[in-house]
DNA sequence: GAGCAAGTGTCGTCCTGCTGACATTTTTTA
DNA sequence: TAAAAAATGTCAGCAGGACGACACTTGCTC
């Protein structure tokens, strides 16, 4: 697989949202979502996967409490739901949506394994995200093991910013709908710890952040 | 994919390892092990997919201060260095042999392809094999963020002999090959503290060990 | 079978970060 | 645009469990 990856360069919308183009014209769906809504709740058959198209969606389970945790949180050119293919047969969580005006492109289980199999490329792009997602949630697992919770939020937001945000030299910036209870539960503490290291990084000049936006002056400063 | 489980019959041990059989023969790798050696190293090219036909292995990384930490204890009949088929490159762990007289059935990742190409059924095992790795991660990240040292402890030991151990009635009984670092390394905690619960748990009546063994009297009454 | 290494048992100290509580600000809804 | 809800800021108190230290036991190794 390793000498495989220059075929890398596929393009998960053309696949996913062929509406421009005309094969699978029929067979395809595409969505549209208003703030709030489900996308997909826990115990639903997971027959599904889906590209996130527009807009953002947060993945999140209830414990027994109660309370409300997010899992993660998707923006546009992401692929969820993609445990439909590994045999799971009913979700293990809600994708709720963030934004208006959210759009995902989705394919039924057969769709999918259909296209696996004509398209290698293709295929093999949706198992390395697969991958990756196992490699993150090992390392998600270290870090609440030996990390305390300032590191683990460093490595958050250097993360955040990199995967999502916009480049300016060493400057970064990006913005999200995360409120200091999804990075909470995202990195897992809790919401007041959040706020206080936030302004703490703040004040020692790190990062600055207004509710819907965060800015790194120096990446590498970010240490 | 759901409704093909009925096909989850699948016999790892013949297709993993056909020397009893005719097929394949030359293709495959048997190999033994003695206690300490190393299956594959971390960096190592992720080029192959094992069964575990005897013995225990252990999968583990070094921290950057250079301590082991256990990830998972396999037992006769897991397969491993699976994520060679997510694109994995280069491993991201150790796998160490804990007992003599170990021995896995190697497939290099070209045949293992081939045969999942060819055996969809056995092509559907294994994907259901990864689908449940990652639970199970997301299941330990969430154990991690909520419950405490106490209840993380009681998890694993039942998890534990229900998965490994040999029933009798509502008493379960597991051999194995674990030090109290090595529980304290899959449950995220220090070995003092799982010393210290173990103790607490055998007077409080609910199990009873010695240094290879765990009993459990009655499976119900540990909650 | 002696000597050493690894594993287990136990304790006191200390600190990170959780909890609950409340004030203030911002956003949403009606 | 007023009222309600959600999000943020801050603090005091407390405790779970990490850490280091040391004794004891078991099991390898030579």
């Amino acid at each position: 697989m390793g000498n495989l990856w220059f075929f890398e360069k596929v393009n998960l919308f053309s696949i996913f949202c062929p509406h421009k183009f005309k094969e699978y014209k029929e067979n395809h769906q595409f969505r549209n979502f208003k703030k709030g809504e489900f996308i997909y709740f826990s115990d639903d058959p997971a027959s599904s996967i889906y590209l996130l198209t527009e807009g953002k969606v947060k993945l999140l389970y209830y414990t027994e409490e109660g309370d409300e945790v997010v899992k993660s949180v998707l923006a546009r050119g992401e692929v969820f739901g993609e445990l439909a293919l590994l045999g799971e047969d009913t979700r293990q969580d809600y994708a709720q949506v963030v934004t208006d005006r959210t759009a995902v492109c989705q394919l039924t289980l057969e769709q999918m394994q259909q296209l696996m199999k004509d398209d290698v490329p293709f295929a093999l792009k949706i198992f390395k995200l697969i991958g990756l997602r196992i490699n993150k949630l090992e390392r998600k697992i270290e870090s609440l093991v030996f990390k305390d919770v300032r590191t683990r939020i460093i490595e958050f937001i250097r993360e955040f910013v990199l995967e999502k945000g916009e480049k300016n030299g060493t400057e970064y910036k990006v913005d999200h709908y995360l409120t200091h209870k999804d990075i909470a539960d995202l990195i897992g503490t809790t919401r007041q710890t959040v706020t206080t290291l936030l302004n703490e990084l703040r004040n020692e000049g790190k990062i600055d952040f207004s509710r819907r936006t965060i800015y790194v002056a120096d990446i590498n400063s970010l240490i």
